[in-house]
DNA sequence: TAGCATTACGTGACCGGTCACGGGAATATC
DNA sequence: GATATTCCCGTGACCGGTCACGTAATGCTA
């Protein structure tokens, strides 16, 4: 006759001791049930199973975690998942934390950044996210949980990145554009509307003009297909001999397209348009979209092997961790 | 002077017990000091904070749950965030659940539906879910944990539902395209690759015949942009005088619009064109796409409101709850 | 038949917080 | 001066699992 629990009868949930009391066997043997543990026979295994099923008993995720000590919730922030860029990025991440068995809570930075990533401490293990302003504002709201941040290096402790090499990546595809005729250059920025300094451009197109070599048309307009839309008209007003564009993401080279359009303009017979990103979405416009592709998956299996390495190491190291991934083209029609 | 808490100096982690010794106080001091609560004095409070700010201590989200028996963690389910109309879905529920301070858990169904519902019921109390298969396959996998089916109507216990509300959305479209002076109206209906039964079409099919009254052409193809462009000029060869299409989805829509170009067919001139779904992409083609607007943000306001009124209630109601949205015409330029 | 594994199971402690109490000291009330 | 009240603060129990042990029963060997 085994020891019997002291019986709580709560009210509500099942637990494990309900189980062990129905089954009448003791709380170690149900958790050796259902977690398919040795130590048990083959017959009690199968009763306490029926009664686990019978109750319909779940086993509390809380204490679960809590007693395990075992932790795998991962933050996820981006700007907004109207981009689909940012949705594509998100995919890719659900798809490769999902592979180790890893929660994904999301959120956006539609709030402020330093303000995200303060409510996602508290709930994630660790954050990955996409930051337009600099490292030191929401570094410090971490408290502690370990970030990953991408695209832009990072340079503060406790702060790990997956940089995109868009030196390389903008070069070569210059190089690829010139070996296909392209001369006139010219490029349609994101105006830094919450990007830390102002007037400098982003970095994107500081690799362009170093590429390009030399001085050449460029306008600023808002992250959106309006503003490719107006950017491609100005840039045409500028200077009518330009023969090929290169957008700030995709969107805008979407807008851009579209605004040759409405100007008559041929594309690419007269005017090649190239954006960055490579959303499948470029597939979805006329013509298909010739775009840098930043290489969501990539850079999703890479953020992730950095939270492994810091998930098993004891303690976690408080160095910078970085890794590189260099975009590629991805040859469509409208370049 | 106070009663010593048994030390530990366990490895790792600062707890609250590391907090209390190093403050000179009681662990519940603490938890009166970081959660602000009353009886406690101000400097206590103070020098509390600041021992907590010294160590870097982090308060472990399992053991509140746990103690508390609170529960706020949602997962949303979408088939993929590779369409836009998901991930807008997705940025309307995440924005309504964090207003209501709840964790968004999310996951795509693309391992199936019942093995998404299976994986994220240990991880959430709640299930928000965007599902094509019959309610059957994955209502079992959930062991207990709610669902909120978005769409269709559901009608197993512990599922409920927003319904869309497509029959009078429908209705009102066509009406409104009548007077427009649409006369001879075509659909391009979504193949159900994976939805339950075969031959039979969609819903939105039936409620499209049922408005225009009269039998009309229907192609079927899959869910992408391609299918959207053959799907327009297969329309056109069955029958060269039709002069309004409607769309399953957006993304459909954008490809018959894009067909129609490649054909010379002058949209809306000769042809009307809309969607259903209502993404803000629509804005990106030329002409803009006119859609029947599935409304995510009230989508989302209902399902987090039933919700809530499942978390207050106590047991859980076992009947299914369900609210419906009516879909409202989003007029742009393509129809 | 003593000696030793092996199998199958049970018990106390613990994870890190919170809650319901209880109690001492200072001030107020009669 | 005795009692009541208020303000602070501490202690034990508990949330629901898991882990490290302990132990009884059985089988096998010497």
């Amino acid at each position: 006759m085994p020891g019997s629990e002291r019986s709580v009868a709560q009210s509500g949930r099942v637990t494990i001791r309900d189980v062990a009391r129905a089954a009448g066997v003791s709380r170690q043997t149900v958790t050796r049930a259902i977690n398919d543990m040795s130590e048990i026979s083959q017959e009690t295994r199968q009763r306490v199973l029926e009664t686990v099923e019978e109750l319909g008993y779940r086993p509390n995720r809380f204490a679960i975690d809590l007693s395990r000590q075992r932790t795998h919730a991962v933050g996820l922030i981006v700007r907004t998942f109207l981009n689909p860029y940012y949705a594509q990025l998100a995919d890719a991440f659900i798809s490769e934390l999902r592979r180790r068995d890893w929660q994904v809570v999301v959120s956006t930075a539609e709030q402020g950044e330093a303000e995200a990533v303060r409510s996602m401490a508290s709930q994630a293990d660790a954050i990955i996210g996409y930051f337009v302003r600099p490292q030191e504002e929401f570094a410090a709201a971490a408290r502690g949980v370990p970030i990953v941040q991408l695209e832009q290096r990072a340079t503060i402790p406790g702060v790990h990145s997956i940089e995109l090499d868009f030196r390389t990546g903008i070069t070569d595809l210059v190089a690829a554009l010139r070996a296909k005729g392209a001369q006139r250059f010219a490029m349609i920025d994101a105006s830094s509307a919450d990007s830390g300094s102002a007037a400098v451009g982003s970095p994107r197109r500081g690799f362009f003009e170093e590429a390009v070599g030399a001085p050449c048309p460029v306008v600023t307009e808002p992250e959106t297909i309006a503003g490719g839309v107006n950017g491609f008209r100005r840039l045409l007003a500028q200077d009518p001999e330009i023969d090929t564009v290169l957008a700030f993401n995709d969107l805008m080279a979407m807008g851009a397209v579209q605004g040759a359009h409405t100007l008559g303009v041929d594309v690419p017979g007269a005017v090649r348009i190239v954006g960055i990103d490579g959303i499948s979405l470029g597939e979805a416009i006329s013509p298909t979209l010739t775009t840098l592709s930043l290489e969501t998956h990539a850079v999703a299996a890479e953020a992730a092997s950095i939270l492994a390495e810091l998930f098993a190491s004891e303690p976690m190291p408080s160095a910078s961790i970085t890794r590189a991934v260099t975009p590629v083209v991805l040859w469509r029609e409208s370049a």
